[in-house]
DNA sequence: GCCCATTTGTACGTATGTATG
DNA sequence: GCATACATACGTACAAATGGG
C-alpha cells in the first residue's frame, strides 16, 4: 500500500490511497472513514502524515470532519 | 503580538499578521520574508506553527517558497 | 568540484484542548 | 463522567536544494 522508499512524500500517498478508496466506493459519500488513530495503525504512518493527507482531501472538499463525531465523505 | 491567550489558534494569527505584513507594503513583493528559524524567534512559537501559518499564506498564492533558497512574497 | 552554512520539505513522537455521544 | 475523535501546539531529526568560499 504505502512505499516507504518511493520518492513521493507518505502523505501524498497516503492522500492518493484515501482518494482511490472515496471514488471506488469503499468509502461511500456520507460515512465515516475510519478514524485517524485507525489509519495510523493501518497504513504505518505518523499521525502528523495522514492527518496532512486528510487536510488535503478537505481542501479539495472530498471529506469534511466534525470534531468529536468523525471525518466523512463528501456527497459527489 | 502574538496573543497566547487568545482563542484564535497561533497559526492562523501568525497568518494574519504576515498577511498584514505584505499588504502594508513591509515585507515588498518578490522580496524574500524572514526564514522559518527567525520568523519562529521573533514570534516565539514553534517551527511548525509558521509552517502552517506559511502553508495557508501559499496556497492563497501570496508567498512562493523555494528549497534552499527562501520564501517570496509573490507579485501582487 | 567540494565543503559548509542556510533554508525549506518531510516525518516522527507527544501532550493538551475541545466536541460528541 | 467517560470514551472516542478531531484540533492545536510543542520538540526534534534528517533529507534536499541553494549559494558562498
Amino acid at each position: 500500500m504505502i512505499d516507504f522508499g518511493a520518492p513521493e512524500p507518505l502523505y501524498r500517498q497516503v492522500a492518493d490511497l484515501l482518494r482511490q478508496r472515496i471514488e471506488s466506493g469503499e468509502y461511500p459519500p456520507r460515512t465515516a472513514i475510519p478514524s485517524i488513530v485507525k489509519l495510523t495503525a493501518e497504513l504505518g504512518v505518523a499521525e502528523v502524515t495522514v492527518r496532512k493527507a486528510l487536510d488535503m482531501l478537505k481542501r479539495e472538499g472530498l471529506l469534511i470532519t466534525t470534531p468529536g463525531r468523525g471525518t466523512f465523505v463528501a456527497q459527489h
